[in-house]
DNA sequence: CACAAAACTGAAAGCGCTTCCAATACCCCA
DNA sequence: TGGGGTATTGGAAGCGCTTTCAGTTTTGTG
């Protein structure tokens, strides 16, 4: 079976190819007795466009590029990078984009594929995950051709376009929210001290301490990779060294591994311990105790990211596009109050 | 900055266009001397072949397509479908693919995207995910103009080629295990029973079953979704009408739910209640206690499917290609021996 | 040293589409 | 009815690359 061209559409309505290009693409300047015609015609032979062609013609590719850098190691066992990519791809194929995975597992890999990304003319714009500090993979894609959207505050790059949600206020009212219900000293298990994520949950975590004039102490704070060995490893630290009666943990994955660590220690969550956490992940909600936690809006994040670089795509970029969404403080068993 | 084309190579080492074309592509009938020269002004001109160009004229994409089914609604809770993900992400960019992600979340977007997907020019083959077998999304598929390589056996595509563990030895293996240490009634919690994977796993059960002449009752076979929720549940089930002292749970998922069931009815793993389940994912490591389970090669499994997706690409199908891996069990503290 | 064969190189024809521009058809109002 | 304007259509030039084919040079062999 051969693949049915414009050409093919056009020799059987008998019109030029032009034509029919502006009744496919809905372009006006068609009448519409000749625009009913070809577009018989197109049923008649199922003819498709072929999106190759159209690209080199348009230079427009169709296509979304999104990536994983070589340091977001744990793609798989954190579900909020698949609810996040989940939301993009939904989000593309909504916008009639074509969503182009890259994970990059090795600095070969990175390597190779990077040139080809930001020059290759295979997609339109890229969105990247945010990394740490120290990754300079966005200096990278920045030098090549195409607009690109960080997800998350890149601490290195301030100036990109980026979209990312309100980590102060959202760990702030985690946080506020413990005092609230009556607790005294809240341990924090922060996130990387070198992504922004955990830098600015921290931050949070200290201004609510800050404003109800609670101590800060470094001791209170112990830093996990957002594992959920790290958070199980973290409260035995804290439980072992410190006689906390609340933990907030930068991630509900950590949370789930702080539980561990109470039950391990015979105490109980929220009687002994309340516990808060971030993200809101589908496991949270039925998790025993359920857990409180910050809702973020993984699915509307992505939907942002992606109409904000196709409006950037659209319309170039500067002034530098940068979106905030709010947070949500949902309140269930693991702190002790309903 | 504008984009370097072939034809600025050409011009800059004084060559043809062609010669150039034979060079990029590492293609042989260029003298050294002339490679050398080429390859120096590509260097200095920084120059990257634009893939759609090259996929115009050589009628290959260079992409992949990894399809979720519309009635796959749980690709971000279960972490197998990620993983499976990041597997088949990594083989293709191994391979010089690129891998584009379509997850049809409703019937209109499986509708408006399969015909661009199956003749637009858009991918070289199909990885579709498979499904139930009132699914009909594989016909859609096999109507169109593109190789495609099903992940899990497609019920109602039996000559398709498609590739799977083998889920019935590996089910076979742990009932089998659960005998060896002693359990006497071995409940299961099956998968949705229109899945080969739920099937499968339902087969080998009841084979290790019988062929230790232990009786086989419908009470003892609960059916779940393959999500925590329903293990629970069906755990409850099984705990509430029938004396078990196991459980086989068709995927760790799952049996994370049943873990919880049990606690719940004051009963412990392993002492009272031996518990298997299937797949091996990262947190049945860690779990309290830790998961026995059969292992599927998820990532192993992306490759091959990659592999011989590339091998139907290059070589066209017939005979139909249906490969089985193997499974392994791994044995932990859930089912009372180690 | 001659000649066939092999190795190398370039010209040119597409791949299927978009889009600019010129050409034609149509309309309105004076 | 004629002239200017507008709506519609077709012609043709690419987009950047691959690939075939023919022409040219080099090599190998008797």
């Amino acid at each position: 079976m051969k693949h049915v061209t414009l050409d093919d559409v056009a020799k059987e309505a008998g019109v030029s190819r032009a034509t029919v290009s502006r009744v496919v693409n809905d372009y006006p300047h068609v009448s519409d007795h000749v625009r009913q015609q070809v577009q018989n015609c197109i049923d008649k032979l199922g003819y498709n466009p072929h999106l190759i062609a159209r690209s080199l013609a348009s230079k427009k590719t169709g296509n979304i590029g999104l990536v994983f850098p070589n340091s977001i190691h744990n793609f798989f066992t954190d579900p909020y990078y698949p609810r996040l990519t989940e939301g993009i791809a939904h989000a593309c194929n909504e916008n009639d984009y074509t969503l182009s995975l890259f994970i990059f597992h090795t600095e070969e890999l990175e390597k190779k594929l990077i040139p080809r990304l930001t020059r290759g003319g295979l997609v339109d714009g890229i969105i990247v995950q945010a990394t740490g500090i120290d990754d300079n993979i966005l200096f990278k894609i920045k030098n090549g051709e195409v607009p690109f959207l960080v997800a998350g505050r890149p601490l290195n790059l301030p100036e990109a376009n980026y979209i990312d949600v309100d980590n102060v206020s959202g760990a702030y009212n985690a946080v506020a929210h413990l005092i609230r219900v009556g607790r005294k000293k809240i341990g924090m298990i922060s996130g990387p001290r070198n992504t922004s994520a955990g830098l600015d949950r921290l931050k949070g975590y200290r201004q609510a301490l800050r404003e109800r004039n609670y101590p800060i102490e470094d001791g209170l704070i112990v830093e996990g990779d957002f594992t959920e060995l790290s958070g199980y490893h973290a409260a035995n630290q804290l439980l072992k060294n410190q006689e906390v009666d609340a933990i907030f943990s930068a991630s509900d994955t950590m949370a789930a591994g702080a539980l561990r660590a109470v039950k391990d220690h015979s105490l109980s969550v929220p009687e002994d311990i309340a516990l808060v956490g971030f993200d809101d992940l589908p496991p949270s909600r039925t998790a025993v105790p359920s857990l409180t936690t910050i809702r973020q809006p993984i699915r509307r994040f992505g939907v942002k990211a992606v109409d904000v670089l196709i409006d950037i795509i659209d319309n170039g970029s500067p002034p530098p596009r940068q979106v905030i969404l709010g947070t949500e403080l949902v309140i269930r068993e693991s702190c002790g109050s309903i």
